[in-house]
DNA sequence: CGCGACTGAACCGGTTTCGGACCAATTCCC
DNA sequence: GGGAATTGGTCCGAAACCGGTTCAGTCGCG
């Protein structure tokens, strides 16, 4: 990790390379959880002391980690870690993919997908239509290996995220799929995945394909929400 | 390494022997990042000491690097590097934070929120609007303190996500949640935080809310959606 | 000698850091 | 409940430090 970098991130305005010092200690001790989160951390007077510096310039460093939301503070009380280090996708409740339904699954790829699609066949350089063609070739070439159809699917479709160059877009969906991945219907629909499905599919994906290439915005998303509506029915047929 | 054609480069005027010793040396020491970009190096005096040679001599240089963009001056806090020796290029698995920019931030708030807010409005238990009834509460107290009201928009969009009842939707919006915190957007917004904004905000939330409790799901969704609107005019505006 | 490069020093105005005092909120403990 | 201790919030002035500027002096070389 580039700690400059980090640092450039962190501070936004220009700050004194003492402050600066002190901000990339403290965030790092967050980082590396020696102050997890939801604790409260010692007191600006000791950090001070800790540090080596004035208690005026802890308080601007934490002025920096507070207004990045690392940090809260309360007067009287103290600081405390506000900070997530990992996305906290297992949280109180056991984890996400254990949680979503199929149903579940598919009512979030019905939000993400369409406009996915749409951001994706705006912004995808041909390049990228290069190597999602490359996807496709290889999803035609398959016959009846049903993981190697399901791996090349999920290749197709991270392209796609990673096409609409929107880095958040493309985590969520990134999620999505990890979620499908881990719960149970990816053995579910490995049962439907006879290789008549299989030659199906391909058809879909070769439309959606050429309407991606062909920049064809329209045809693209009506094309994936179609898609989406027969997995639906799929679903709701063999529940 | 070719230290006469660096030199030339970089020198472009003639200058001293000495002035252009220093140059080669302080440069070298920014590309090898022993000086990293971002940082600040040495002051004018240290250097001079170091490099065994006069200050007006180190401030020669200084000006020939920052006259090259390799340097930036402040006066009264610092010389700092600029250079970057990779010019960095976007790299993909970097963090999501990093990469995604306040657009693509609400872009995505774009294609979420609306379902999510129909979707809350449908399964939300009573329970669940009485929990969020108190955020309203909390948000509607805040005066001034942007700290505070801005934890508890996000409070308030965390219960809405709960609500939908759709863990992997719920994380979707968290990992959204999570990138603008960590991101260089929250220290915008907070620019544009006045108590009167705030106030105006409140107002907002208590509608939306209103819609929430009453199961009115077209109001809820067609408000978020005006909202994301009045969103974007804002980053436009400002940005 | 004259000229340009370099030196050393002083001074200026700005920024940053420091040390401390005082306040208000919170917590602790009797 | 109430006082003491602790914590963050605020403010201030002094001191240190920084780059910006100027200038008289020194050195080397043609």
């Amino acid at each position: 990790m580039t700690d400059a970098l980090t640092s450039q991130i962190l501070t936004g305005h220009s700050v004194g390379a003492t402050v600066q010092v002190v901000i990339d200690a403290l965030f790092a001790r967050i980082k590396s959880e020696e102050y997890p989160a939801d604790t409260r951390l010692p007191s600006e007077r000791t950090l001070a002391s800790d540090l080596g510096v004035s208690r005026n310039t802890v308080r601007e460093a934490l002025d920096v980690l507070e207004s990045r939301n690392i940090i809260r503070r309360r007067a009287g009380s103290g600081s405390f870690v506000t900070y997530r280090s990992e996305p906290e996708i297992p949280r109180g409740d056991r984890s996400v993919a254990e949680n979503t339904s199929p149903l579940d699954h598919l009512v979030v790829r019905g939000i993400l997908e369409p406009e996915m699609v749409r951001l994706a066949v705006i912004n995808m350089t041909p390049r990228d239509l290069e190597d999602l063609g490359e996807t496709l070739t290889r999803i035609e070439a398959v016959r009846t290996d049903a993981v190697e159809f399901v791996a090349c699917e999920e290749e197709l479709y991270r392209k796609i995220a990673k096409g609409t160059r929107n880095p958040l877009l493309a985590s969520c969906y990134e999620l999505a799929i990890q979620v499908c991945q881990q719960s149970f219907r990816t053995a579910l629909m490995r049962r439907h995945l006879t290789p008549r499905r299989i030659q199906d599919y391909q058809q879909r994906y070769n439309t959606l394909f050429n309407a991606i290439a062909s920049r064809d915005v329209e045809s693209a998303v009506e094309f994936i929400k179609l898609h989406l509506v027969e997995e639906q029915k799929l679903l709701l047929q063999e529940g």
